[in-house]
DNA sequence: AGACATTTTACAATGATTTTACAAAACACG
DNA sequence: CGTGTTTTGTAAAATCATTGTAAAATGTCT
C-alpha cells in the first residue's frame, strides 16, 4: 500500500491511477488530517508527499514521521514544484528517500517508486510457529502474540529444537546432546531449569511445552 | 553526455553543433541500432529523441528505455512535427520529461535541455536510517539527530551493514566476512572493539545496536 | 616522524548457566 | 483412599562465559 498526499485533485487522481495501473495499491489524501487518520490503521510501504499542502506542509509531516519510531522507517518521496521549496528541501537534508520535481512525468514517478521500493525490500525469513509463538531464525528473535520476548541462547536453542520437532517427545539426553553438544558433562537437571525459565518467559504459551513424565518434553502434540 | 537521435542529417548536425557550443557534450545517431549500441557503453545524462525515425520509432524506443532498470531514469526530450504524432505523445503520458514541437528553434532546445537537466539533478540520494541515525551512501556521511558524526572506515562499514540488515542478527563471523573480507585472520574480539567505538560515537543512538549474547549484534529489531 | 586507524591484550563488569536443595506433583500399590 | 517413592518445578547460590573497554602495540598514510 502506497500513501499519496497531494492536495490537487487532478494530479492526485492521475498519480493514483498510474500507480494502480502499475500494479501498486495506492490510496490518496488531500490533507494531512486524513493522512494521519489513515496512518493509525495502516502502515504503508511508502509515502508520496507533496510539500505544498493546505494546513500542515509536507516538510513538517516528514519531520513528524521521522520522529516516530513506528513510522521512521517508511520510505518517503517528496514532491514539489521547482523554485518554490524544492531547493530548500535539497539543501536541508531532511532525509526523504527521493525527490520528484514538479511537473514530473508519471513514468518517472513509477520508476522512482520502484527504485526506492527495491532498496527497502525485506529479505525472506524463516519463521517457525506453534500456537501464538513465532520464532524467526535470521532475526534470532521470538514473539508471543506479536510481542517480542528476550531469550537467552540456551532458551532460544531449546525452543528452536522443539519447534523443529513438533509433536515428538525429546528426552533430556536428546536435548542435552542437541543443544549442549555430546561432550557436555553435567547434571541432567540443568535441562529442567532451562525449560522452567523458558516456560516463564513464554507466559501462557509456556503450556505448549508439555512434560512427558519419565521421558522428556514435547511441544505441539496434536490433539 | 547527451544522446541525440534524429535521422535528418541537417537537423542532427545543427543540434549537435548548438549543444556543443553551449557547453554540452553531445553525440548523434541516425537510427535506433546505432543508438542502442552506444547505450551499451555509455549512460548519457539525457536523450533527445525524434519520434519519426526509420525502423524503430521514438515512441517504441522510449518505452524500451523506461522498461529497463538501467535506463528508466534517463531524462528524455521527445521531438516531433506538430500535427503528426505530437498530440498523441502528449495524450498518452509516455513519461517523456519534455517535448519539442518541430520546427523548433535552437535556443528553445537548449533552454529545455537545461531545464530538464536542472530538474533531474537530484540523483536518488540513498539515505538509510534507523531511529535518529541517518547514513547517506553517496556522501559517505552519518548524522545523528541531524548532526554529522565522523566515523572511521570500519565504523562506517559496520553501521552500513547494520542498516542494510535491520532486524537481523549479524554474527561476529558474518561481520568479519562482510566488513573485513573472508581472508581476514585475527581475533574475533576486534569486532567488539569497533562496535564499542561506534556506539560511543553514536551517543544515545548507540543503544540501537543491541548485543545478542552468544550470537552477535543486531540493529533495529523491535516493532 | 607524526597523526590516525586498527588490532591485540588484559581485566573488570555483566549476565548466563549450572548446581544445589527443597517443595510440589504424579504415580504405584497395598 | 492413604502413604511412600519417584519425578518434576523452581528459587537461590555458585560458577562460568561473554562482552565492554581502556590501554598498549601495530599498522598505514602523508
Amino acid at each position: 500500500m502506497i500513501f499519496c498526499v497531494e492536495d490537487d485533485n487532478g494530479i492526485r487522481n492521475l498519480m493514483l491511477y498510474t500507480l494502480n495501473a502499475s500494479g501498486f495499491e495506492a490510496k490518496g489524501f488531500s490533507d494531512s488530517a486524513e493522512f494521519w487518520d489513515a496512518l493509525e490503521k495502516t502502515k504503508p510501504e511508502m509515502i508520496l508527499l507533496d510539500i505544498m499542502l493546505p494546513g500542515e506542509d509536507g516538510i513538517t509531516i516528514l519531520k513528524k514521521l521521522r520522529a516516530d519510531i513506528a513510522t521512521c522507517d517508511i520510505p518517503v518521496i517528496m514532491a514539489s514544484a521547482k523554485g518554490t521549496e524544492y531547493d530548500k528541501v535539497l539543501g536541508l537534508d531532511l532525509g526523504a528517500d527521493d525527490y520528484l520535481a514538479k511537473p514530473f512525468g508519471m513514468m518517472e514517478m513509477v520508476s522512482r517508486v520502484k527504485s526506492v521500493l527495491r532498496r527497502s525490500i525485506p529479505k525472506a525469513t524463516t519463521v517457525m510457529r506453534c500456537g501464538n509463538i513465532e520464532l524467526s531464525v535470521e532475526k534470532h528473535s521470538v514473539k508471543v502474540d506479536g510481542k517480542e520476548i528476550i531469550l537467552t541462547l540456551k532458551e532460544y536453542d531449546l525452543l528452536h529444537l522443539f519447534l523443529k520437532n513438533q509433536g515428538y517427545v525429546l528426552t533430556r539426553d536428546q536435548l542435552l546432546e542437541k543443544v549442549w553438544g555430546q561432550d557436555f558433562i553435567g547434571e541432567t537437571r540443568t535441562v529442567d531449569v532451562h525449560i522452567g525459565t523458558l516456560r516463564t518467559k513464554l507466559g501462557d504459551a509456556g503450556n505448549l511445552i508439555e512434560t512427558v513424565r519419565g521421558v522428556g518434553y514435547r511441544m505441539g502434540a496434536m490433539k
